[in-house]
DNA sequence: CTGAATCCATCCGGATACTG
DNA sequence: CAGTATCCGGATGGATTCAG
């Protein structure tokens, strides 16, 4: 995700000698796949996904994310939240209070992701197993 | 993605000190979040999504696939057509010819995730000005 | 043309310790 | 409680070179 040096520079340092190849994509266009980047960035890894599916419920404290997402640094917590918040897809806020309390939800950006998260999700649970299959197969294969 | 590692062992070795934490969650367990894991290990790098896109219109050899993608090294074009046609995503079919030829195609199971990555990258179209938008605020708020 | 193999700078991210 | 700061081993991936 490249979250440090994302948030103090606003992009990654792509400088490499491409010229605009001829590939043709029925898809999507060379700007598209910067979007999907600029995506995939901010949702790619884990903790961004899994974060955001903990959030799916409402408002969750800082610790409580902590103890809802196993093997979650705080590190990792802290970065992965300010990237989401930074992108407009997480809200945080702060009680003055002692101790103190902060609370983290989705907006409604954060929201629509989420949806698209879930069929992600949901055709990871479907086919997982067979994926499994063919990487067993393939890693067995005339062994 | 971890393609290295991935291929010559099944699993990322995670062992960490985590007890079954009790969080909470609506959408998934934590062995849903393994699944994710996985998938967003197949997809969750730039190169597996746009060489996904790239094959959506049928067979495309190697070279034209590394045209059709700036940027992307012939190392990370091999290893991550081999991670994905392990997983049975893609099929890799070579002709006994000179020169060789290879063409990469999906499979339907393949299909079937390009389905999903499509959306997310609609979703990415659709939203990526209001998340730039958001980036530039975070950045220059009260610099 | 289609890779495989090696080298190596860079980055990621866990662990730990400290603070308001 | 909710972070921040620092250290640092290991993974990542581009560049280069060699091979079938």
């Amino acid at each position: 995700m490249a979250v440090e040096s994302e948030l103090r520079r606003g992009r990654t340092n792509v400088r490499s000698n491409v010229r605009k190849a001829p590939g043709p994509c029925e898809h999507w266009n060379d700007d598209s796949a910067d979007f999907i980047r600029e995506i995939l960035d901010l949702v790619g890894d884990k903790w961004s996904v899994l974060i955001i599916g903990t959030l799916a419920d409402g408002s969750v404290r800082y610790s409580d994310l902590a103890d809802a997402i196993p093997g979650i640094s705080q590190r990792m917590l802290t970065l992965t939240l300010k990237q989401l918040q930074r992108s407009g897809l997480v809200d945080r806020t702060a009680y003055a209070e002692v101790p103190p309390r902060v609370e983290y939800s989705l907006t409604a950006l954060g929201s629509s992701l989420l949806a698209t998260v879930l069929e992600l999700a949901a055709w990871s649970a479907d086919r997982h197993v067979e994926i499994r299959r063919h990487q067993h197969a393939y890693d067995t294969r005339e062994a």
